[in-house]
DNA sequence: GTAATTTTAAAACGTTCGTTTAAAAAGGGT
DNA sequence: ACCCTTTTTAAACGAACGTTTTAAAATTAC
């Protein structure tokens, strides 16, 4: 019971990255235990089903992503004076890349599980995020109101997902963009370059002045 | 050879809608043929196979709404005064709504191929486009560039796909979005509303201020 | 009306999938 | 050493998949 470590966390290792590139569906039990140099059987036998796999990969990243969010969110609300936009956003850079510890391209992994359960299937990541980790989603909006009080949480609601759905992308598909940048006008640019360049676009973004009424 | 005009079409709206809303993969021919109402071998007959009918499904979409956007950017490239951000974006609207006389949300469902192309496949998607409307492309650039000349190309690249990212994720999710905010705050909002909620939105982004260098 | 072509139809093909079974192997406690 | 639990292994299961085949039906051309 001292727990073996190896069959479940190699079996982790290989479908998250095999989950990320090929989502769900493409990646069968048989391409992750060959990876993971497991018996084909191991995967229902520890985890009990592929859906309850692809459970632990995210629930995995979350658990410790979720924490050291939550961790500097809170110390932006408890501060004294108003933080801007960009400190906000800037509260998730050290959580994204503390995933790279946990696995290699941890980061981008991520991202790519993020847009992929979002996607995939029907909103049943957003229901296991909002009742496990309510509070941290919860210290967002709460920091987010605190730097730009003016939003209404109509509009923050709205903000929020465009904020989302750039953030999944852009880091979903970093890697061929990267490549792209590579390419065309010779950049050379990392997961973290990536992180803080997009920042400022999506705090601009949430910045947006709403006076323009209907249009 | 007056073309039957049904059992093709047919699919085609059945497949759009079906790999709309459970992907490529998770929507079986079976599937697809059923709600057609033709026979399973209908597909490998008319299209060749199932990856040719994925083609044919983005093709039609593209055929229609590249033209039309082509035309609005045109347009706004030879105008004499400058356009705004603003302007550029809202070239996009008619051209998304025209996507919905075609089928029936057409324009989620236009915006969901999109996404999942990119995310699906090995940058498949991204050939087709640049390679069918390569012309297309270059004026969405050379539209952006004539009412932000200050920025720069690398710039205007990275702005681009964040602002991709935005839009396929909103409105490939608008369907769950428009339910949590008819819910949580009784907004109702239809897909043309969703539009033009978002433009602000990637306006702002798109002219992020450069002048914060390294942070 | 008949022949040639195109389209539809039903059935089967060989694969691959997630899962289950049943037995062997490994580990731990006393 | 022994028993008991946990883990690993190989093999097989039934189901679902994309595709192909073969023949019937429908359409077109003359």
């Amino acid at each position: 019971m001292v727990s073996k470590l190896d069959t479940k966390t190699r079996i982790l290792d290989a479908a998250e990255s095999l989950f990320a590139e090929h989502g769900f569906s493409d990646t069968s039990l048989r391409l992750i235990t060959t990876r993971a140099s497991v018996n084909l059987a191991s995967v229902n036998y520890h985890f009990g089903s592929k859906k309850e796999l692809i459970q632990a990969v995210i629930a995995r990243h979350l658990e410790l992503f979720m924490p050291l969010l939550n961790e500097k969110l809170t110390a932006l609300c408890a501060q004294a004076e108003k933080p801007s936009l960009l400190d906000v956003f800037n509260s998730f850079v050290d959580p994204l890349l503390a995933l790279e510890q946990q696995s290699k391209n941890g980061t981008v992994i991520f991202m790519q599980l993020l847009g992929r359960s979002y996607t995939d299937e029907q909103g049943h990541l957003r229901w296991y995020t909002t009742t496990h980790y309510g509070e941290v989603l919860a210290n967002i909006t709460k920091a987010l109101l605190k730097a730009n009080p003016a939003l209404s949480s109509q509009e923050l609601f709205w903000r929020l997902h465009f904020t989302l759905g750039t953030a999944v992308f852009t880091m979903g598909s970093s890697g061929a963009l990267m490549d792209i940048a590579k390419a065309d006008f010779n950049q050379d640019i990392d997961v973290e370059g990536l992180i803080r360049k997009v920042i400022p676009y999506l705090a601009s973004g949430m910045n947006t002045s709403t006076e323009t009424t209907s249009m």
